[in-house]
DNA sequence: TTATGTGTTGACTTAATTGCAACGCTTTGG
DNA sequence: CCAAAGCGTTGCAATTAAGTCAACACATAA
């Protein structure tokens, strides 16, 4: 089976168009020869006459008639993707899948995302909440664009697009006890009152894990979750205390219901929010976009 | 806008299938170079990627998805269209339109018509009774491949493919007195019987009216149609006589239901049956097809 | 490390398209 | 009736596109 020349058919329309050989070149701005073999060599390899010399009227024949009909096809066609790829480059289309690590509440970053949906009206998104390490999977399996993290590990496989520093800080009801101490508070002293972590398979969870081996001390906490709302919910409700990022519980503390106490322990300022993605894939046009309208947008993500 | 080479989507494609682009190079017997280059003009005039040439297991990017969808769209359409064109070629396809003048009857060449429409499965026919100018203007309209006719006028604009004499002839019924006549009959003997008449639309007609004139006689039928199965009627019950071809009535003449008589007109004689089409427009491979078969297998066609 | 794989680049060759001028033909209009 | 304008086609030269070959830079695996 041999290959239909998209000159050809160009050159067939044309004379259907306009009826005679000459005008159709004319038109094409082509000499009238270049239009004479083209088609003529495309009659001698389909064996069969594409086109009427003597016939001004209704110059296509039965076999032109088919290749007219797939060449306008053809040619409808690839307009519509040339307009799709022009919407593709212009952001007017697309797909972006990204994954937020539990630990970066989804109220944070909804109204970023929701900013972003407006200003690129024909874009796709979806959002996974997941842990850390899930997040690195669904990387790896190409399943999302770009993950949002906190206080993942370091994955040579990975790039990070962007990080800013989130310590883990101390979370307290008001008027607990530690409120009054005056000295920063040691991580010993916490095991002193009820409190509740988060599971290990989270970064956060990990992190509390090193500062007790690092302190020699085994926690055992009245609350182990994956949720970070209902960690605060513990806490709010007087029940205890635990660790978070400040920019988890920002607003709770603007209404007074949640305190921050300093803590000596250096381990929890390594605590970053991170973007990450695949090493060496570069982003989606749609996937850049976001990302750059989220460091725009999301305080927490700015440069430090 | 600007064209959408094929040759590059194709090497897409073979990246797509084949992940890497030397392999897909040695799959289409082309050197890596040329595919490197050509994908890389099209990327330029895209302004955008379309393979990722760091991931070998997912090569394609967005907007070669595009371009693939599209391609594979297109060969498969093109695929299609050589096949149609193909069976063009070999008449598994294709629409032949005739028109069959009055005076020859629909039983005459229905029996070949329905062979040729077994031998050849695919194509559609369709069969128009027309008076003899009226086949003309079909002709000329380009609504018929060619037309079937008696006794038409002759005209520069028509070529005949065939023709066969079929002269007009008495027709009476048997035991009428002309059949005891033994010289010839002259015209003027005719108008002492009741007879019937074709109307002047047909061939016929105009040549029974040439003949008046010739003969300076007028004729006043009993019954004046342009039905032949009428006319046949006519003669077959007794009413009177008519003048008709021997092919339209050939059957009738087996059964002994009508007898014919010679006459001595010669202007009778130049009454022929002929296959016309549009001078200088080549017939369709089908309609030539069916052209051939008609003349294969009907005898009052077979060349005298 | 070597060895094998990837994609890319430069110089050259080859094939396909096109432009130009001319020819033979029919149709049109004085 | 001939001249003029239109038609499609062909030979030859020029341009452009696509291809090969060899070499390079880089990454990965043994």
């Amino acid at each position: 089976m041999h290959k239909l020349p998209p000159r050809a058919l160009e050159y067939l329309n044309a004379i259907a168009r306009y009826k005679t050989l000459r005008k159709a070149a004319a038109r094409l701005n082509v000499d009238p020869s270049a239009v004479s073999r083209l088609l003529s060599q495309l009659e001698e390899s389909l064996l069969l006459p594409v086109w009427d010399r003597t016939n001004n009227r209704n110059p296509i024949t039965p076999a032109g008639e088919e290749l007219l009909q797939y060449y306008r096809k053809m040619f409808a066609s690839e307009q519509a993707t040339l307009s799709r790829i022009d919407d593709l480059l212009n952001l007017r289309t697309g797909e972006v899948r990204i994954a937020v690590g539990e630990g970066i509440l989804g109220d944070l970053i909804s109204s970023s995302l929701q900013s972003f949906l407006e200003k690129h009206k024909g874009i796709q998104l979806s959002v996974e909440m997941a842990g850390a390490q899930d997040a690195v999977q669904l990387l790896q399996e190409e399943h999302i664009d770009f993950a949002l993290t906190y206080a993942s590990v370091n994955n040579p496989k990975l790039y990070c697009h962007l990080e800013t520093s989130h310590p883990l800080e101390l979370i307290v009801p008001p008027g607990h006890a530690l409120t009054k101490q005056e000295n920063p508070v040691t991580f010993h002293s916490v095991a002193e009152y009820p409190f509740a972590l988060l599971d290990k398979s989270t970064g956060m969870g990990r992190l509390v894990t090193l500062a007790e081996e690092l302190n020699h001390l085994k926690l055992t906490p009245r609350l182990r979750t994956n949720s970070v709302a209902a960690l605060k919910n513990f806490v709010m409700s007087g029940l205890g205390i635990t660790f978070m990022p400040l920019l988890t519980v920002r607003e709770e503390i603007e209404q007074g219901k949640i305190i921050v106490i300093p803590m000596e322990s250096n381990i929890f300022s390594q605590a970053k929010v991170q973007v990450l993605s695949i090493e060496s894939r570069e982003l989606t046009l749609a996937a850049q976009a976001l990302l750059n309208h989220l460091s725009e947008t999301m305080e927490f993500l700015a440069h430090k």
